[in-house]
DNA sequence: TGAGCATATAACTAGATAGTTATATTGTCA
DNA sequence: TGACAATATAACTATCTAGTTATATGCTCA
């Protein structure tokens, strides 16, 4: 009768996926995250890096750290973020997959 | 030097990006998407499967529609939406992949 | 100890958005 | 045509959050 692979997830675990791409659907975030994909990073280098600033780079830090894509590690005075959940790459490229075909559609329409 | 794997993506390609992200970061708008994984269903019928309002749902299913996620289709007074991007799914899958271990070790830690 | 650096946190503001209620639009059918 | 059904839209409110500015915390080194 039905064609679907899985079963319906609960409410609960609705809440937590849609949870994990709210995470992912800031850029800055995403910044952060392709910074830390060269390898770890002070947080004054990832500032730099995004170009925003100190503080607001820490918050984004936190959050990406509540959810466990990131981790840290203090040495003396710096502390030292680097990715903890390499999930995140895959789903950049599934997105990025998409988009890809989206536009190649509609730059079709035009040729 | 260094390990990535592929270019980092333009401030623009960035921003589309977290754009899809955000379009799945909805509770709601995920229970459309699995409702719709079942096969093409009324406005009504969506509504009713997902627990809540008339207004709320299309406005969802527009934006849902605008990201290119979905599709309709008029028949009568009635309007079908189905799911126009499959990768969606495969998104969820990743999250939810990722979820299950991080879980799986939190429980790892009781025992 | 005290100065200075790196990071984190707090308080605030502005902008975005999910949900509600009311209404408009469009199609069907008697 | 007129009543009704299905969907879309508009206006509004309450909540959330990204970014800023100011400050606190904690480490190092002279």
């Amino acid at each position: 009768m039905s064609n679907k692979k899985h079963k319906d997830m609960s409410p609960e675990a609705i809440g937590l996926v849609a949870a994990r791409f709210k995470i992912l659907a800031e850029p800055l975030r995403l910044l952060i995250l392709q910074t830390l994909e060269e390898g770890e990073a002070s947080v004054t280098n990832i500032t730099l890096s995004v170009g925003s600033t100190q503080p607001n780079v820490s918050k984004h830090l936190k959050m990406l750290q509540d959810a466990g894509l990131v981790s840290k590690r203090q040495e003396g005075n710096t502390v030292y973020y680097k990715i903890a959940d390499e999930s995140v790459f895959e789903l950049c490229e599934v997105v990025c997959g998409s988009l890809k075909e989206k536009f190649s559609e509609r730059s079709a329409m035009f040729s």
